[in-house]
DNA sequence: GCTATATTTGAACGTACGTTCAAATATAGC
DNA sequence: GCTATATTTGAACGTACGTTCAAATATAGC
C-alpha cells in the first residue's frame, strides 16, 4: 500500500494530525476541517476511513494504546512475586513514560491528550476504562501480592495517586516549567522518571505497608 | 438588588449554570445557549455580563479561586517553622477538599472544572498559573524552610507529584469507583483526605530529606 | 487490459455557534 | 413622579460545524 514511502497512507496522516490538535486543544476544541488541512487531505476522508469525529477520536486513541498495554503487561510480568515496590511501579509507568520521551512527538501529543481524556468524566467509561484498566487490575493485583495485610482500599487509593502523578506529568502543560522559573523542565521526563518512581514508592508503603 | 430571595441575581444563575455545564463538558463542550437555557435567561445575557464566553469562562474560575487562595494562604500563615510536612501539605490541600466535600455542588463541579484545564495547555498560564501560583510559591517556599537541604529540583518536582495526585482527585471521573468495583468512592473526600496526606508526606521526605 | 471495488474529490446539506443590536422594560437617584 | 441609567428581550447577523452525496479517479484481482 505504502508504495510511496515517502507519505504515509491517507489514515495515517489524519490520525497524525488529529493526535497533534487534540493534544492541544481537546476534542471538542478541534473541527475536521483543521485536521484534514493540517494532514492535507480532503475533508470528507476522516468520516470514510473512520465513520465519525467521534470514530476518528477513538481511533486515535487505540492506534497506541494497544501498543503500550501489551509493553506493560510484559514489563510486569517480568517481574518475580517477590519484586520490590519499585520495580512494580517502574513496569507500570516506565514505558509509558519512556515512550513520551523517546517516542517522538507523535508518542508526546498522544500522552497529553490521555492526560486531558483522564480527568474530563465524559470520557472515563467509554475510553479510559476500556482501554487502560486491564493493565491497571493487573498492577493492583501485583501489588496486593507485594503487600499482602494492606488494606483493599489503602492499595486502590495509592493507585489513584500514582495515576495523578502520572497524568499531571503526561499533560505537559509547562506549568512545573514557569513555577520554577526553568529550573524544571516537563518535558525531561528522564529527570521526572527518576524522582516519580522513589516518590510513589515511599507513598506505597507509607500507606500499604500495614502499619496502619 | 436580590429583593426577592428566592432567586439569585442573573449573574449568579449564569455563572452557576456555566460552572455545572464546564464541569461536565468542558469550556468548548459547553454553548452559550445551553448555560441559558440552564439558567433559564435570555441568550445575550451572558455577553451582557461578561462581555464574552471566555469572559464568563474567567468569571467561574475567579468567582471561587479568590475564597479559595485566602483560606489556603491563611492556613500556611497559622502553621510556625517548625511544622511538619503533614501540616504543610494539609494546610496546601485541605481547604480545597473541604469546601469540594461540604460545599455543596457549586463548589464540587468548580473542583472538576479546575481538575479539567489543570491538564490542558491551553489553560495553562493563562488561567493556572495566573489563579493558582502565588498559593504554590508560598508552599514551596515553606516546603523549603522545613527541608533546608533539599535540592531545588526535588522540592519542584515533589510538588509536581502532589499536584497531580490533587487534581485526580477534584476530577470526580469516577474511574476509582468503576475500577475498585465500589469499593473507594471518589466523592468520599474524608476517605481520601485521610490517605492523601500521609501517601504525599512519604514521598516529600522520600525525596527532599537530603538523603539522595 | 478489463472489471469490480476502494478511495478521493468538490460541493452542498441542515444545524448550531458566539456575538450584536435596537427596542422594551426595570431600576435607582432626586 | 420624573429622569437617567441598567437590564432584559427577541430577533437577526455572519460563520463554522459534522455529515452526506454523486461523480471522478485510483487500485487490485484476474
Amino acid at each position: 500500500m505504502n508504495k510511496k514511502t515517502d507519505k504515509a497512507s491517507t489514515p495515517q496522516r489524519i490520525l497524525d494530525s488529529a493526535e497533534a490538535l487534540f493534544a492541544e486543544s481537546g476534542y471538542d476544541g478541534v473541527s475536521l476541517r483543521m485536521i484534514t488541512k493540517l494532514a492535507g487531505v480532503e475533508l470528507a476522508l476522516p468520516n470514510y476511513h473512520f465513520g465519525s469525529k467521534l470514530g476518528l477520536f477513538r481511533a486515535v486513541i487505540q492506534r497506541r494504546s494497544v501498543i503500550l498495554n501489551n509493553e506493560r503487561m510484559e514489563a510486569l510480568n517480568a517481574l518475580s512475586d517477590k519484586a520490590e515496590i519499585e520495580d512494580l511501579i517502574e513496569a507500570f509507568i516506565g514505558p509509558f513514560l519512556r515512550r513520551s520521551l523517546f517516542g517522538g512527538e507523535g508518542w508526546r501529543d498522544y500522552a497529553r491528550v490521555v492526560a486531558q481524556i483522564a480527568n474530563s468524566p465524559r470520557w472515563t467509561s467509554e475510553i479510559m476504562s476500556a482501554e487502560f484498566d486491564p493493565v491497571a487490575i493487573e498492577f493492583i493485583r501485583r501489588i496486593r501480592v507485594r503487600f499482602p495485610v494492606a488494606k483493599t482500599e489503602d492499595v486502590y487509593w495509592s493507585f489513584h495517586f500514582l495515576l495523578g502523578a502520572m497524568t499531571m506529568t503526561f499533560a505537559q502543560t509547562g506549568r512545573i516549567d514557569l513555577l520554577s522559573g526553568d529550573i524544571c523542565h516537563g518535558s525531561d521526563l528522564s529527570e521526572i522518571h527518576l524522582r516519580m518512581v522513589p516518590f510513589l514508592s515511599a507513598g506505597f508503603c507509607r500507606l500499604c505497608k500495614g502499619s496502619t
